[in-house]
DNA sequence: ATAAATAAATTACACGCGTAATTTAAACAT
DNA sequence: ATGTTTAAATTACGCGTGTAATTTATTTAT
């Protein structure tokens, strides 16, 4: 039920387009961090038992493509996390990252549109 | 290393206020779940493995207090979860909350404030 | 002083996870 | 048709976690 943290990443690199083969995926991931191709082959495998993925047979080989979109995996799990360490306020959050001096330029800007956006529909 | 979903639970109770014994724990974490005494102790015990919690004895009972303030770890947590999540960009983990209609207007009020802060702040 | 109570320490146990190795089955080469 | 290659499936294994039960040690009651 729940992806995990190096189920994640293998999410991910699915993410970044599907359908994709399992040879295809461990390319995509040893661009950053050189795992076995045995052990990502068994990521693929549990992360079809948890219905994250599906996969047609193309030839002998599989073809991966997602069950589950990365928004919607960001919006539930931001929900989450943002519930059990902040009781679902979201603003602490971004104070933090604001005393530790982690906010861009870019991230106030966009923070501001959203923010006004929001204020336009709110009215 | 890693304090679990659990254990965290555990931890917030301490963060309401310390030193605490473990009798109290157990009544401040049933007020809203019902977990076995066992369970707790086991739960505490572990964490003070972890060092996220030590305790002066007090008769034969051991007084708990946090090693981690509840700021830290939530400010560790936060960087980690947005790295892992959004490449490290915290808008568009409110651009979620934004889409899920999950902002209210006090929210919004403090995100304005931050930002006004921070502006002042990098002129 | 010995028994009873009780706090803490130790042990338990199944399941998920990270990390593969081994086995099986199917396609390809000869 | 048979051997070889190669996907995918199955199995492995130690460690952490959720959830306690059991054991030990200490205090309190009689």
């Amino acid at each position: 039920m729940d992806i995990s943290k190096t189920e994640l990443q293998v999410m991910q690199a699915i993410w970044q387009g599907s359908p994709v083969n399992a040879e295809q995926v461990i390319e995509r991931l040893n661009e950053s961090k050189p795992w076995h191709e045995k052990t990502v082959k068994t990521l693929l495998n549990r992360l079809v038992k948890k219905k994250a993925l599906d996969f047609n047979k193309v030839g002998r080989q599989y073809a991966y493509f997602p069950l589950i979109s990365e928004q919607s995996y960001q919006e539930q799990e931001s929900q989450s996390f943002v519930s059990r360490l902040f009781k679902g306020r979201v603003s602490p959050l971004i104070a933090g990252f604001a005393k530790q001096e982690k906010l861009t330029k870019d991230d106030v800007d966009e923070l501001k549109k959203l923010i006004a956006d929001w204020e336009q529909k709110h009215d």
